[in-house]
DNA sequence: TGTTAGCACTCTCGTTACATGAGTGCTAAA
DNA sequence: TTTAGCACTCATGTAACGAGAGTGCTAACA
């Protein structure tokens, strides 16, 4: 489709505008090292790459910048794929995974922050689902009258709580012997089949000895919305948006940052399907901010099986190749820690 | 030390540079319904006023602009006192405070979006300190080899977990033995006392049986430092800073929505000493972005005891009753709630 | 003595005009 | 097929200018 030389040309332009973030004109693409040809000859090529949908024009005497399609056939053809080392940057990772963090909940904090830094984008991290996580313990512990806080613990150190009402006269044993059933039923169960559970194991078992079956239930069904949360979201480095020149216009970053804001809805947006690293560019993002927008992302797995996401959300504009190989590795270690803290050090 | 008609004027300036975001000119302010006399007239009232300070000029041929020290005076002797019906705000709150939510983590988040939402600026609510609390139960769940979760609720709800690591070879009965002791002696006490409990009480206790005495250490001082967990810090609204006009210039906004998503270090700068309703204004704050912004906090309490904050970020030119009228309101109906809640209903 | 009308002055803001420079497309020569 | 040359386009920056808003000061007025 493309000949070889109007590949080096396009590439050149993506690399170019990434750095400058300024359309780059033929002049300037004369000067790189690998273009022996003359701004004329680009010139002409350029025109045709526009003809064709990879450049686009800001206007009749500005230089060149990619289109969507642009970017995409880079992503896709043109993006040096050999592994150039990740120099420092690399050293930082490798710095913060070796660092001694026992709370998940830290870590992905703390990840979503590293993220952005390095990449100096906005960086997006989402905890991992506990569906496939199976019940370790349920503890049901009761407060002042009528309250109590019901805690699930997953064999992956997972807590969850949440408060539930009881009548006012349940006696103790009554509780004891309602902890006493769900753990015996339930150990073992996935959350995520925490549910389906209940009605098969649970219910004429319970009804033997307690009267109360509705408390009983309410308790149960809050259980299993705990098994249901949504995943944690963990956003870092929103403000660098407003580094980007393209978001120098408060009127373009707003939106942008009232949806980052809104964090348990970027699952809306996020490409999640597949495995492996995905890129969404400019309009083949759904919502309408994320327009001008290229969003990044990558799993990351324990034990086989990806339980949680990273991304990485930035100006169509940015380094692909960088960030797909900073997502990359992260990703992998991230997955290497998990699993190793599974199997207990 | 200013007359009756200075204060009438500087208040008339503050409301309307609050409303408009525009340096007020004599004419638009002779315009006023209370004000009844020439612009000539209030021209001289305002070089007055601003020869002592508590007006400034953007230039010279525009109108005034209330300066630190007129917003301070407004705030602390002209802003109407009488309760001024909160009209459809009141009804949003009521509304938002009627709902049932058991959670509490849910009802920190909602919390920030209402009052961001309701008062157009940034909405900063810390979730309640612990160190009031009491131990109700510590429980200990091994997982896989060496690694267990210890999970602290107090008398209020409030359940904290984190991991912890033990000798592979410990026994089950060991843990038992370890769950007991440490319930036995640190059930009520609160936790903020943890450690120094700790030492008066198990040291002992647990060297009877358990031969592993640095493994029970380290356990407990993990617990130990969930006590003294930072409270969580719900930040709403963030983006609502670039509406503002004074944020337009995204070289402004951008250091302070850095501050902002560093949500732990607020507590470096919220006003958090005292009680009731504070403000800060402008220079009055300490970090640099903030120089041209007002903060206003209020504490909610439980029991009678202050456990926490909430606040309303914003540029020095805010209206200030309405937003304080918000937070009063709020932090009361807050304090109700919790003390109901601990109440049980 | 306090208030007001009048007036000259200042400063911002938007518009227009114009020069500059970067970049292009096209044509013709190599 | 490539390149040099040239006319053309368009954004950007600067300067000039008028309009408008607001001030400070002075003098008249109650």
């Amino acid at each position: 489709m493309l000949t070889n030389r109007q590949q080096l040309i396009l590439s050149a332009i993506v690399e170019d505008y990434v750095r400058m973030a300024e359309p780059v004109g033929s002049r300037a693409l004369a000067k790189h090292e690998q273009i022996q040809f003359s701004p004329a000859t680009i010139r002409n090529e350029m025109a045709d790459l526009e003809e064709m949908g990879y450049l686009a024009q800001p206007h009749t005497s500005a230089g060149r910048v990619p289109s969507q399609k642009g970017y995409r056939f880079y992503v896709d053809h043109l993006m040096p794929q050999d592994p150039v080392e990740l120099d420092s940057t690399a050293e930082a990772l490798r710095a913060f995974f070796t660092q001694r963090m026992d709370e998940m909940e830290q870590v992905f904090r703390e990840m979503s922050t590293v993220l952005s830094t390095l990449t100096k984008q906005t960086a997006i991290v989402l905890g991992p689902k506990m569906y496939t996580d199976k019940v370790r313990k349920i503890e049901l512990i009761p407060l002042a009258k009528g309250r109590a806080v019901a805690i699930l613990v997953t064999d992956t150190g997972h807590v969850e709580d949440c408060t539930v009402h009881l009548s006012e006269d349940i006696r103790v044993d009554d509780v004891e012997f309602i902890v006493n059933v769900l753990n015996d039923k339930l150990v073992g169960v996935p959350v995520s089949k925490l549910r389906s559970s209940l009605y098969s194991q649970l219910a004429e078992e319970l009804t033997k000895r307690v009267e109360r079956y509705e408390d009983v239930l309410a308790i149960v069904e809050e259980l299993c919305q705990v098994g249901h949360r949504e995943e944690p979201v963990y956003i870092g480095g929103a403000a660098n948006m407003l580094k980007q020149p393209e978001f120098h216009d408060v009127e373009k970053a707003q939106p942008l940052l009232s949806l980052l804001e809104a964090g348990h809805t970027v699952t809306r947006w996020l490409p999640l399907e597949g495995l492996g690293i995905q890129v969404r560019i400019g309009e083949e993002n759904p919502e309408g901010p994320l327009q001008d927008c290229a969003v990044i992302t990558a799993t990351y797995s324990l034990a086989d099986s990806p339980v949680g996401h990273i991304g990485v959300l930035g100006p169509t504009r940015m380094d692909y190749g960088r960030i797909m190989k900073i997502l990359e590795y992260t990703s992998r270690t991230m997955t290497n820690l998990l699993t190793q803290r599974m199997e207990g050090n």
